[in-house]
Order: C-alpha cells, then sequence, then structure tokens
DNA sequence: TGAGTATGTTCAG
DNA sequence: TGAACCTACTCAT
C-alpha cells in the first residue's frame, strides 16, 4: 500500500533493523546486479522522501528504492544460530543484518519499480525534483501553493502530482479533498491559501497517524457506522476511496467514480460542490 | 483456473 | 494518451 506514509514507516524500521553495522544485501532473483557493491557495507540510516525510499550506506552510496504500485517488503526476524527461510517468489533485494549474538532482521524486496545503487548527489537530484513532503518537519508549503495558485489543473490532479506534493496518492487525495468539502476539479487557481493551509496541515496530521499505525486512517468516529469494507478485510476504513455506489457517510448520497487525468477519483458531489460553500 | 483490479512512474508516439 | 512494468489478491466460472 505504498503511498507516503509507507515508505517513511519502512525507513524507520529499516533504520533499527540495519543501521550501526554492516548488512548481508544479496538479488535472489539476479535482477538487481549491482548488489554486489554493498554487500557488506555498514549500513549508516535510511530515510525517505515522498514515496522514494533511501538505504545510505558508508562511502557516499545509497540503494534507491520506490515501489511503485505492487512493490512491498516482507520482513522476517531470525533467532540466533538460524538460518533465514528461503526466498519465495521473485524477490528483488534481500538486506540482513550481519551475524550478531541476538536474532536477525532480514527484508525482502519483491516487485519495486526501481531498485538501484546510486550516489549520494543523485539523492538530492531526486530530493530536488520533488515537492515539499509533508511528512518532512522541515518541508516548505509554500513551495506547493505557489505552483497550486497558478494551476489552472483540478486541485485533485496537483495532489497527487509529485513536483507539487510529494508523497500524497491516490487515497489521501480523495479523502483531505473530502474532509475539506472541495471538489475534486476546481482548479488549483480558484483554491484559496486558507483552503490550501487546512489541506496541508490536515495532511501532515493523516500521514503521521499513517506512519504509526502503517493503515491510512481519515474517518472522524462521530462517521464511522461499523459497516463493512467495499473489498477485503483490510480495505481502509474512510470516507470516499473505493466507496463509489455506496451512500455517503454524511449526506446519504451516493459515492461516484470519475477518471482525472487517468486515475481513479472517489468523491462525493453533495459534500463537494462545484463552489464553495 | 483465469480474468480483473490495484494506494505508481516512465517512456513512446 | 496509452502501454509497459510487475505482484498479490478477489471474484467469477
Amino acid at each position: 500500500m505504498p503511498e507516503g506514509h509507507t515508505l517513511h514507516r519502512l525507513a524507520r524500521l529499516h533504520s533499527e533493523y540495519f543501521a550501526g553495522g554492516p548488512v548481508r544485501v544479496s538479488s535472489p532473483q539476479g535482477r538487481f546486479a549491482d548488489h554486489v557493491v554493498v554487500d557488506g557495507r555498514h549500513f549508516d540510516h535510511a530515510t525517505a522522501v515522498g514515496k522514494h525510499l533511501f538505504h545510505h550506506y558508508e562511502g557516499g552510496l545509497a540503494v534507491h528504492v520506490h515501489l511503485g504500485l505492487y512493490g512491498f517488503f516482507d520482513t522476517h526476524l531470525v533467532p540466533p544460530g538460524e538460518e533465514p527461510p528461503a526466498p519465495v517468489g521473485q524477490v528483488r533485494m534481500r538486506v540482513g543484518a550481519a551475524a550478531g549474538d541476538g536474532p536477525v532482521y532480514y527484508v525482502d524486496l519483491r516487485g519495486p519499480t526501481r531498485c538501484e545503487v546510486i550516489a549520494e548527489a543523485e539523492v538530492v537530484d531526486v530530493r530536488d525534483r520533488l515537492g515539499p513532503d509533508p511528512l518532512d518537519p522541515d518541508a516548505d508549503p509554500g513551495r506547493a501553493w505557489a505552483r497550486i495558485t497558478r494551476s489552472a489543473r483540478p486541485i485533485g490532479a496537483l495532489l497527487m502530482d509529485q513536483k507539487v506534493l510529494a508523497g500524497v496518492g491516490n487515497v489521501y487525495r480523495a479523502e483531505v479533498l473530502f474532509r475539506h468539502g472541495i471538489d475534486p476539479f476546481r482548479a488549483g487557481s480558484r483554491v484559496t491559501e486558507g483552503e490550501f493551509r487546512a489541506i496541508w496541515d490536515d495532511l501532515v496530521q493523516l500521514m503521521e497517524v499513517g506512519v504509526e499505525t502503517g493503515a491510512i486512517h481519515t474517518i472522524r468516529p462521530e462517521h464511522d457506522h461499523g459497516d463493512v469494507p467495499r473489498r477485503g478485510a483490510d480495505r481502509p476504513r474512510n470516507y470516499v476511496y473505493q466507496r463509489d455506489g455506496w451512500q455517503c457517510r454524511v449526506c446519504r448520497d451516493e459515492i461516484v467514480l470519475q477518471t482525472l487525468e487517468a486515475r481513479t477519483l472517489f468523491w462525493c458531489p453533495t459534500c463537494q460542490p462545484e463552489r464553495p460553500r
């Protein structure tokens, strides 16, 4: 479920597992030949920017991971003296702490869009291409506002543009616009600065909850009627995402699915009217 | 068993 | 704008 909160959570966990010692890096699938460059190196720490994850190694090298639509990490905790489980399926990269006295963590990466060794200077390049990240305490939301307020593109598209805001995906996009009663098709130039600030502040809070819990929770307690998610038991509990055809939790009108810039958008036309209330 | 779907990005045309 | 990438899950047959 890779939106920005997932990557920040992974960065935090991988730092806990591996920072401060050498790691073993392999590519059971064989598609990450550069693993030999970092295998056995000292793992400094892990960071995340938007939907990008970096493993920083001594000597100015980093492994850059982007999970794309399907990618994910499996984690194994192996008791002292035991061998890690054989990789199952297509494991692009396996990282394991070098043997110590205690249990050893292994993480298996599957299905990423990107997994490559780069120089630290290129990490800066990636960061520079991205808009401010709500999960970065030093982020400057003014950079995002400057782009939004002079754009004719719909706010629903701008929020998902990683050059405008880093880390927001389809779920947070849909949910935050609902929570603020904003029509996703309204042009960025017609969003007020007050509305944008409220969206930013809400994203900071919602995504921090996501990092803590590992799941996207956007529904206020007074709107939680205990109904079953649309598909699968682990679907996020929320207002509009993947609830098309269902009653809106607030107004009881129907949640609508539309395509916006080639991505599915979920919204409530009644609660998110064309003209601001 | 197989089709359809998915929280994303990049590249060709 | 559409295809490609790539993996797991759900649902229909």
